[in-house]
DNA sequence: GCGCGGCCTTGACCAGGATCAAATAAGCTC
DNA sequence: GAGCTTATTTGATCCTGGTCAAGGCCGCGC
């Protein structure tokens, strides 16, 4: 779910590894990619770009979690996206984010200048590719995301989210999902409740449901044990809940 | 709000026009867009595609309506993009759609097959830029209904639905919005509700309470006539939305 | 004209989640 | 460790929208 996507792996070049981009790049490329690129961090709650401000970067999230949201005049609040780490923020072509951007804990950035990284993208057409790829991933998560929103219930939509939760982790640390994992919330209840149209009590009860039918169980508030993952998936509503992994 | 966009106007070569694509095209490859072109009809109610079909074009709406879908075991169904002429269906470098499209009404596609077009789009980068772009365009609108399926009331939602087609009406017709607009409404209220995340009934009650309100008034059950849009504008929750008809 | 089948509206009732309120738990500062 | 602050849980009650059911409207074929 979220953010493009880009590897972080080790392409032999990088001090931050951008396979994805770089994996097909020319020596002169990877060069140019070198001298647009810096990093920043931000402190957990900090804004990183409200919706509107002038985009200078594109970046990936190097480390951390950091949320794509929008917020009405009184108040309500929907995220559109969860950003964690290798995900992509930023839109080629675009001068200004249509949503805010904040970090959720503490988050390292890596940029590149915007302009110089669109001129490498306009005269190299694998990079260009390359984001449309991740774009159109993006795009599938999101209509994904509508079904849990518009359909599901509160029940499914938490089961729905500690799915992919649990999913992006293992990938991250090469888990296998076979029986029983454990994972930490990287967000609060009232984060999950703005991410699946919820209220915060709602997603708090939703949980104490689940651990009551030993579908979870909690150690502290935060981290999430799965004994059995088939009986998590079974709870999203969906049979099979968009492949394996990935 | 979605389907990616490609305008249909005249560029001189093309007798369905894809100014968006070849107006910077090179005589060639026009050529060779023409000769992967056919076109498909379909009859309202039929479906396009089904969600994990094999894709063997890309293609352009250029009359009727259709829908993109999700839908559970049990029936319950999500819209998750509505297709008016000029949107674009298909999704270069995939072979399957994640989705469900169904035409709604009678619907005429322009076809490029698949593989020749991503052969063309790799070979000509503006037009992988140009797909990028409204791939970009369409994960925003998906991002923005987030918002609207997540956090809005029934009514916000009638008045954000009856706002977008009656926006995208104009910007079809050329009308000026200044005030009173008129329009018929493409959807059943059942494709509304499943558009909306609700039901049927309450999709019909909304339109009825805005009615008493004196927000629109109704021709028929099809017809919709906005007296000030202002007024519905302010109830959409949203104060100024998404700008001007674009 | 009549009957039929879609589509739409309206009503009565119900329930899932929101709202309001309070208590508990977990850090953090000093 | 006492006293904060903030995150979370839990309870009581309310209300929006869902569910179930009955009619109305309209076009169509005969």
């Amino acid at each position: 779910m979220s953010g493009l996507h880009l590897d972080i792996k080790d392409c032999g070049q990088c001090p931050i590894r951008h396979r994805a981009v770089c994996s097909r790049c020319e020596p002169d490329e990877l060069e140019t990619l070198e001298s647009i690129k810096y990093y920043r961090t931000y402190e957990a709650g900090q804004p990183i770009l409200w919706s509107g401000d002038h985009l200078e970067f594109v970046a990936s999230v190097v480390t951390g979690i950091a949320t794509l949201s929008q917020t009405m005049e009184d108040g309500r609040t929907q995220m559109v996206g969860l950003l964690l780490p290798s995900d992509f923020i930023g839109r080629p072509g675009r001068d200004s984010s249509p949503f805010d951007v904040v970090a959720v804990s503490d988050v390292t950035l890596c940029c590149f200048r915007r302009r110089p990284f669109e001129d490498l993208m306009i005269s190299t057409p694998h990079i260009g590719n390359r984001l449309l790829e991740m774009t159109l991933d993006e795009l599938d998560s999101a209509r994904e995301w509508m079904l849990v929103l518009g359909r599901k219930t509160a029940r499914e939509k938490i089961a729905s989210l500690l799915l992919i939760v649990a999913r992006r982790d293992a990938s991250l640390r090469k888990n296998h999902p076979s029986d029983g994992m454990a994972f930490d919330l990287p967000l609060t209840r009232e984060a999950m409740a703005d991410y699946l149209g919820l209220t915060l009590e709602t997603v708090s009860r939703q949980i104490s449901a689940l651990k009551k039918s030993e579908i979870i169980e909690l150690q502290g508030k935060r981290r999430v044990i799965v004994p059995d993952l088939d009986a998590l998936v079974a709870e999203t509503g969906d049979d099979f809940d968009g492949g394996p992994i990935a």
